[in-house]
DNA sequence: TCAAAAGTGTTAGATTTACACCCATGA
DNA sequence: TCATGGGTGTAAATCTAACACTTTTGA
């Protein structure tokens, strides 16, 4: 048995999921009610106990993975915070993850099973804990990265307008942006491919799908 | 007694600081020699535990005050780091702090006491289990935000000249910077102030001295 | 025929980059 | 007097931001 650093305490280590999605134009977070005490029946973000035999990135992802059945979905650590009386039951330090969802690829059901909905960003709940906190820092970092990481990739689906895409952006960053601009933007970073397809729900005209250009960015699901 | 998460694992958590500062216009890093088994003498930067009275960030500080005799510098958390088998003796998770020090305004005994070098960045040994990568990311971090936060205020003495301050700019991002576009910008952006004081260490013609103008940037020591 | 979303260029201003010489002084 | 680092301006190029009308088609 190792007892190095015996004379010090240990802590709970956990992980907290800060799940986007984007749909009705509107960016999207995934609460449930808590299902254990304390702070039982409060809104909360998904998380759970780093175990013994994973990594914290790996037990983000199993959380994740719990919850939705998906795997490889776009993930990054936010932060780690660590407050003395963060959690009301024990000492526990959680770090942060943001998750990107294509809502509209999956069903539903999964989620429902646990109890998890779709909120919108601009109507959250008072939630459990520094959950709050952790969401603001997690929109935070998707504004900043929106341009560096392939965060508007993940949030739609395979195939879609470039007003789909804009309203990613606007979503994200919380402004409106001039449509001739962006499409200039956006044509000349090479980041979308225009195809034959033609989406016709939402004008009689019609408008053309486009679908990312870099290979790399699909995620690929089990 | 709360025994709310019983049947989770609990782990240790330690901060680690990358502590950076600024002196014969490179940046260094504060390294020391590993004092405890496991990795005893491996160069390592300066950690602790977390203990159950403070909060993760306090732990840093606390760290860096017990290393430096130096309370409220520039600190910021870089990330934490989670893998299993990161620390060779038992489970541990490090959240990574990057500090930054004016060398030049403090003497450096304390240091010495606890076997502290600074040691060039661009020479750094091999360090202990994931350190590399933390002083890895605390760089990238410095890059990303030096125009953003007070970073360069925290690395040099509160009167300093212009071409010092290039210096700083130069040793974090890694490139050269051309003077008179450098001096256009800075003063565009009422970063500084001009004195009335002249540094003549440097060239026989003197250079003006300079101060922040932002009073807030000014940190307090003990 | 008309309502509704798709699609498309130009211009002014701001920002960024490249670039070279004189100044003051101590040795 | 000369070697050394301090200090200064301009012009071209690039990027950003503002702005309005035509197209298509289903209802």
């Amino acid at each position: 048995m190792t007892t190095y650093y015996s004379g010090n305490t240990k802590a709970y280590v956990a992980v907290d999921c800060i799940i986007f999605g984007f749909d009705d134009n509107k960016l999207k977070l995934m609460l449930g009610k808590r299902q254990m005490d304390p702070g039982r029946g409060e809104w909360s973000l998904y998380g759970g106990f780093v175990g013994t035999d994973e990594s914290v990135d790996e037990a983000a992802h199993r959380v994740l993975y719990e919850l939705t059945g998906l795997k490889n979905l776009y993930m990054r650590q936010v932060e780690a915070f660590g407050a003395v009386d963060r959690d009301p039951g024990e000492r526990v330090v959680s770090i942060a993850y943001c998750a990107l969802i294509k809502i509209s690829d999956y069903d539903h059901r999964l989620y429902e099973e646990h109890g998890a909905r779709w909120v919108d960003l601009d109507q959250l709940p008072p939630l459990y804990s520094d959950h709050r906190e952790m969401v603001q820092k997690a929109i935070t970092l998707l504004r900043k990265s929106i341009n560096s990481e392939p965060i508007t990739n993940s949030l739609l689906p395979d195939y879609f307008t470039l007003t789909q895409l804009q309203h990613v952006y606007e979503a994200i960053l919380g402004e409106n942006i001039d449509k001739r601009n962006f499409r200039k933007r956006i044509m000349s970073i090479d980041l979308v491919e225009k195809t034959e397809m033609i989406d016709k729900t939402t004008s009689k005209r019609g408008a053309a799908l486009y679908c990312f250009r870099d290979k790399r960015s699909e995620q690929h699901h089990i």
